[in-house]
RNA sequence: GCUCUUGCGAAU
C-alpha cells in the first residue's frame, strides 16, 4: 500500500487530482488494502475537485473497511464534507465519533468560520478540551477576515498565549480586509517574527488600498532583509507595477521570476500579462498569452481588457472569439 | 521502516 499511497498523494496535490482517484480505483482493481494513510489522501482529491461526487462512496468503503474509529480517516472525512458544504454531515460525524482531537475540532470550526458563521466556530473554542495555535489562528481569522469583526478578532489575539507567524499574520490579514492599513502596519512592525505570508499580506493590502508604492518600497525591504519571494508574493509587486504604471519594475521581477525555476505559473503570468497590457507594452504581453500552456478565462478577461484599453476593440472581439472555438476550462 | 488529517497571503 506504502506505494500506492504516494502515488495517490502525489496526485491529490497535483494540478489533476482525479488522477488519484484513478489510482485509488486500480489499487482496489490490484486487490490491495487501502491502510489509515490512503483514506486523508483520497479524501483530499474529493475535496478539491468540487464537481466529484466520488466523496460518498469513498465514506462508505472507508466504514465498510473497519476505519470508523481511526482519527486520520474520520478526521478527513469530517473535512471534506466542510470543504464541500456540507456542514450538517461533518457535525454528525463530529458527534458520532468516540475519538475527537485536537484536528477534529479545529477541522469543523473551520467548517464553520468558512461559511462565515463565526459564533458557532466559537462555541466550539469554548467547549473544546484543550486548544492549539491553529485552534485560535481559525478563530481569529474567522471573526476578522471571514467575518469582518475585527475587534472580536483583535480580542481574540491579545488573549492568545504563544503567539506564532499564522495569528499574527491572520490578525494583520483581518485589518487589511477592514481597509485598515495603518493598523495593519503597525501590527506589522510589531511582530517578532515575519514570513513570507506576512509581507505579502501587507503588500497586497497596500495593493488594494492604492499605495502600490509603498507596496513596492516593503517589497525592496523584503530583498533586502533576504526573504524570498513566492508567487504570490510576485502577484502583489506584479499588481503594484500595474497600478503605478511602472514597466522598469514590472520588467525586473519579470527577469527574476524566469531565473528561479517554479515561480512562473497560470496565475503569476496572467498577473504579468496584465501588467504589461496596462503599462504599454503589448508585445510582450502578447508574447507571453502567446506561449501560455493553459490560460484561464482570468487570462483571456485580461488581454481581452487589455486591447479594449488601448483602443484595439476588433482585436479584443477576435480574442474572444478564439477563446469561444477553444473553449475553457471552468473552475 | 518510509507515506500523517486541521489554521494565515494571490491574477480580470
Amino acid at each position: 500500500a506504502f506505494a500506492w499511497n504516494n502515488i495517490i498523494r502525489f496526485h491529490a496535490r497535483s494540478s489533476s487530482p482525479i488522477k488519484a482517484l484513478l489510482t485509488f480505483a486500480r489499487m482496489r482493481q490490484n486487490r490491495v488494502l487501502a491502510d489509515h494513510y490512503t483514506y486523508p489522501f483520497v479524501l483530499k482529491a474529493c475535496s478539491v475537485v468540487p464537481r466529484l461526487d466520488e466523496g460518498g462512496s469513498v465514506h462508505g468503503s472507508a466504514l465498510k473497511e473497519g476505519f470508523a474509529e481511526d482519527s486520520f480517516v474520520v478526521n478527513g472525512l469530517i473535512n471534506f464534507y466542510c470543504k464541500r458544504g456540507e456542514i450538517a454531515s461533518a457535525r454528525k460525524l463530529f458527534d458520532g465519533s468516540r475519538f475527537k482531537d485536537l484536528v477534529s475540532w479545529n477541522s469543523l470550526m473551520t467548517g464553520y468560520v468558512d461559511r462565515g458563521d463565526a459564533s458557532e466556530a466559537r462555541k466550539l473554542f469554548d467547549a473544546m478540551p484543550e486548544r492549539d495555535a491553529f485552534s485560535w489562528t481559525i478563530l481569529i481569522d474567522g471573526y476578522g477576515k471571514k467575518a469582518g469583526d475585527v475587534g472580536r478578532a483583535r480580542e481574540l489575539f491579545d488573549e492568545m498565549p504563544n503567539k506564532d507567524v499564522a495569528c499574527w499574520n491572520s490578525m494583520i490579514d483581518g485589518y487589511v480586509g477592514g481597509g485598515m492599513i495603518g493598523p495593519a502596519r503597525q501590527l506589522f512592525d510589531e511582530m517578532p517574527q515575519r514570513n513570507v505570508v506576512s509581507w505579502s499580506i501587507l503588500i497586497h493590502g497596500y495593493v488594494r488600498c492604492g499605495y502600490p508604492k509603498q507596496a513596492l518600497e516593503l517589497f525592496q525591504r523584503m530583498l533586502v532583509e533576504g526573504i524570498r519571494t513566492d508567487q504570490v508574493c510576485a502577484v502583489g509587486v506584479i499588481s503594484a507595477c500595474s497600478q503605478l504604471g511602472a514597466l522598469d519594475q514590472g520588467r525586473w521581477i519579470h527577469s527574476y521570476l524566469k531565473k528561479n525555476t517554479g515561480l512562473l505559473d497560470g496565475v503569476t503570468e496572467t498577473a504579468l500579462v496584465d501588467m504589461y497590457m496596462r503599462c504599454g507594452d503589448l508585445q510582450q504581453a502578447r508574447l507571453i498569452f502567446d506561449r501560455m500552456p493553459k490560460r484561464s478565462v482570468v487570462t483571456w478577461n485580461v488581454s481581452m481588457v487589455g486591447l479594449g484599453i488601448h483602443g484595439f476593440g476588433a482585436e479584443a472581439l477576435e480574442l474572444f472569439h478564439q477563446m469561444e472555438k477553444g473553449g475553457v476550462p471552468m473552475d
